[in-house]
DNA sequence: CGATTTGGATTACATGCGTAATCCTAGGAT
DNA sequence: ATCCTAGGATTACGCATGTAATCCAAATCG
C-alpha cells in the first residue's frame, strides 16, 4: 500500500468540524438553520457553535458561501472522498505506521463482525484485484 | 462491524505524542536520550521538545517514570493495541460514520495496492471468519 | 408599531498542542 | 576545583479547538 501523486491538500478539519461536514455532504447545500435543525436530538450544541464551526468551515475554505437575501447558504468546497482519504493516510501513518492490514486486523480481533461486513470487505478486495491486474 | 463491552479509556495521546509513543512500543523502557537518539535524523525535534512531550505523557498516565540515579526511566503505561483501537474506532466514527468497508474501499481506489496486501487481508478476514463461526 | 426571534459579525475564554527556551543542579571532563 | 553538559522543572507563546456569549440588524409575531 503506497501513496500516489498527491492531489493538492484540502483544508484540515477539526473533529468537531466533521460533524457539521457530515451533514453537509450528507445533504448538500443548507442553511445554519437546516444543519442545526438537523443535529438536534443528536447533539448538545447550541445554535451559536455550530454557526462557528460552519463559519471555520467557511473560513478554511472547506464551505463556499452563497447569499440568498440575507441569509447563507453553504455548500461544500471540497470533496468528501478526498477529506476521507486525507484523514485516513494521516491516520494510519500516525497510529498504524501506515500500513492498513494491522489495522483491519485488530478490529476483527476486538470488535464483533458479521458475515456480511465479511463479504463486503472480500468484495472490495476483489474488486482492488480486478483493477490491479489491468 | 459493532462495539464490545468497554475497557476504561486510554489517555488521549495527541499527534505528537503518538510519535513518542510508538519509540517507546517498539523499544521498551527507555531514556529520554535514547528516545532523542532514536528520533533524531527521523524528525527535526529539539531534545527539549522529546522532553515536552515526555513530560505531557508521563502527566496523562502514559508513561510510568522510574527514578535510575539522576535520570528517569519511563515505560507504556498503556497498551499499544488498546490505544491503537481507540483512535481507530474514534477515527472510523468521525470521518466514516463508524464503518469499515467505505475506509478499506477508498484507501484501494486512491493508493496502489499490491498482491501481497491483498494476501495478507484476505487472510485477516478468514481468521476473523474462523473466530466468527465458533 | 413594538417586541421577539434569528442570523451574521465580533469577541471570549479555557484548554490542548507544537515547539521550544530558561533556570538550576548534579555528574563528567580537564 | 572548575567548567561544561545534560536532564529535570518551570515557563513561554502563538495557534487551534470546543463551546459558546454579545451585539446589531432584519424579519416575523402580535
Amino acid at each position: 500500500m503506497s501513496r500516489r501523486a498527491p492531489t493538492p491538500p484540502a483544508p484540515k478539519i477539526s473533529d468537531a468540524e466533521w460533524t457539521v461536514m457530515n451533514v453537509f455532504w450528507q445533504r448538500g447545500t443548507s442553511t445554519l438553520a437546516e444543519v442545526v435543525k438537523e443535529l438536534e436530538g443528536r447533539l448538545l450544541w447550541k445554535p451559536r457553535t455550530v454557526q462557528s464551526l460552519i463559519r471555520r468551515l467557511a473560513d478554511k475554505g472547506a464551505l463556499a458561501v452563497e447569499a440568498v437575501g440575507r441569509e447563507f447558504r453553504y455548500t461544500p468546497a471540497v470533496a468528501q472522498d478526498q477529506c476521507q482519504h486525507e484523514e485516513s493516510r494521516s491516520f494510519l501513518d500516525r497510529v498504524f505506521n501506515g500500513r492498513l492490514t494491522p489495522f483491519v486486523a485488530g478490529l476483527m480481533e476486538r470488535e464483533d463482525v458479521t458475515q456480511d461486513d465479511l463479504a463486503a470487505l472480500r468484495e472490495v478486495l476483489n474488486q482492488a484485484e480486478k483493477k490491479l491486474k489491468k
